[in-house]
RNA sequence: GUGGUUUUAGCUCAGUUGGUUAGAGUGCCUGAUUGUGGUUCAGGAGGUCGCGGGUUCGAGCCCCGUAUCCCACCCCA
């Protein structure tokens, strides 16, 4: 008996319109990533456990797809001599790899193993499947696509700026005009730590204040309450991430409450560098670039240092992040290359689809088929004058297919034209050439319902000159 | 990992307090159409009601388990 398939939890399929609208953002990604300087790699889709656990927390080692290893663990596990006394001592005998759980952490450890060949700054950008063994929802999946660039070995601001260029005019030219990139630096909340507390707190309060908006101040006073904050430590704290006002006005506000704490400045200086840079950027453009500073912007992956990004959109109903990125001093320390300062940015292509479907922002041609005539013969001799038809229609630049069957049955032969002119319709191809049996070429426009006898070289220039 | 929810024709979905033969739209097939498609009209085919148990004279409907989809939390692209 026949077992319905079926595929795992959290994981599509992707038919040709989506497969073309998937290709349409990251060839449009890409083309950004090149102009500004970057280079490909990829990595593979398995990374050895080492390389991957206690690089995002634990709530990202629990999101860490495992794969079995291969062979007699059983074996080894029940052999009476066997050494295995720890659960990790047992989890390293059957479990020692694990797919990729994001691009960054790989790529530092590319970097690592790569750095005698690798010129300073290196400028990579990357664009592969990841796994998170998170539960899947609207916006999350197990599988999905990230595109990363990431600068290292330059602590240059410089990047963080080409970078948020990047952001831009990759989202402009997807349509993605009404997103919102949110900047903040880990040194600033390290700042108000210190200041409210004191530079331990620093987790604590990034992962309460980055709930600020969903749960509301009430919502993070309790949180952190019941993590043994003091009122006036909370009065604090809220005294500064509540500034508003112009990106400017709201740092030098912050730069008074943050005197005592060398780090918080450091980042306040770096981001006003950033913002400073960006003017002669914005005042040539007749669309400048809205950099919004958020303190409460907080980002969970552990490894970032300075600058943070997240982007969303400000349209349609997907209010998860579609991007996001920051400056990690020390990634590929962990992997034995210390004093190597890297900036990145991802882009989630799986979010930015969604968020894309849902505007109607594809272009429509990315529907169609690509073929743009179809050979339609009705009987041996014609289907061989077909063969020559369309290598030579396709030699000449021309997307052709030959409809492949020739009528069997009686009602077929009856009408046999219809098998290939719904097959046409179907994939809206625009025009057919039909072989008729005295030998002439038919060429039908099948939008405008339009029949011209041509010969192949007609037929072929014609075809040519339309767009 | 915690809580809630969805699953019925190829697709989108109805289905009353448990009661004869489970419906609609769309798509598909056939014909009206004598080498020519989309529209229209007429007819036709297509369902283990996610899966496995249970209650009942009787279950698409009630109960238990399980898978799956979606949603919230956690966290994140």
């Amino acid at each position: 008996m026949a077992q319905k398939p079926s595929i795992p939890k959290g994981t599509r399929d992707f038919g040709p319109a989506e497969v073309q609208k998937r290709k349409y953002i990251l060839s449009t990604i890409e083309t950004v990533f090149k102009k500004y300087g970057f280079m490909p790699i990829e990595t593979p889709t398995m990374e050895n456990l080492s390389t991957l656990e206690g690089k995002y927390g634990d709530e990202g080692d629990k999101l860490l797809f495992r794969v079995l290893n291969s062979g007699e663990t059983w074996e080894q596990i029940r052999n009476p001599k066997s050494e295995i006394r720890t659960q990790g001592e047992f989890n390293k005998v059957i479990t020692e790899k694990g797919l990729r759980y994001d691009l960054t952490v790989p790529f530092a450890r590319y970097v690592v193993m790569n750095r005698n060949e690798i010129t300073f700054p290196f400028k990579r950008y990357q664009m592969q499947p990841v796994w998170r063994a998170d539960r899947p929802q609207r916006g999350r999946y197990r599988e999905f696509w990230q595109c990363d660039a990431d600068v290292v070995g330059s602590d240059s601001l410089l990047n963080e700026l080409d970078l948020i260029q990047i952001y831009d005019e990759a989202f402009r030219k997807l349509g993605i005009g009404n997103y919102e990139l949110r900047m903040n630096n880990r040194k600033v909340l390290a700042g108000i730590a210190e200041v409210v507390k004191s530079i331990d707190v620093i987790n604590s309060i990034a992962v309460a204040i980055d709930k600020l908006d969903k749960i509301g101040e009430e919502g993070v006073r309790k949180e952190l309450t019941e993590q043994g904050f003091k009122e006036e430590e909370l009065n604090r704290l809220f005294e500064i991430i509540t500034i508003t006002g112009e990106n400017e006005a709201i740092l030098n506000q912050l730069q008074s409450k943050l005197q005592t704490s060398t780090e918080g400045l450091q980042g306040i200086a770096e981001l006003k560098f950033i913002l400073q840079s960006l003017q002669p950027i914005n005042q040539s453009t007749h669309q400048p670039i809205n950099l919004k500073l958020d303190f409460s912007l907080a980002r969970g992956l552990s490894y970032y240092t300075g600058c943070i990004f997240e982007v969303v959109s400000t349209e349609g109903s997907l209010k998860s992040s579609i991007g996001g990125g920051g400056r990690y001093d020390n990634l590929t320390g962990i992997f034995g290359l210390t004093n190597v300062s890297g900036v990145g940015i991802s882009f989630g292509l799986d979010r930015i689809y969604d968020v894309m479907d849902e505007l109607k922002l594809f272009p429509q041609a990315l529907n169609a088929t690509s073929t743009k005539v179809l050979v339609c013969a009705f009987d041996e001799h014609t289907q061989l004058t077909g063969i020559n038809i369309t290598k030579q229609l396709r030699d000449a630049g021309i997307a052709s297919e030959l409809y492949p069957d020739l009528p069997k049955s009686n009602k077929e032969k009856e009408k046999p034209m219809l098998k290939p002119m719904n097959y046409a319709d179907a994939l809206n191809i625009p025009y057919t050439v039909i072989l008729k049996s005295d030998g002439n070429y038919v060429l039908k426009n099948m939008t405008e319902k339009t029949e011209t006898v041509l010969s192949l070289n007609d037929i072929i220039h014609h075809l040519s000159t339309k767009h």
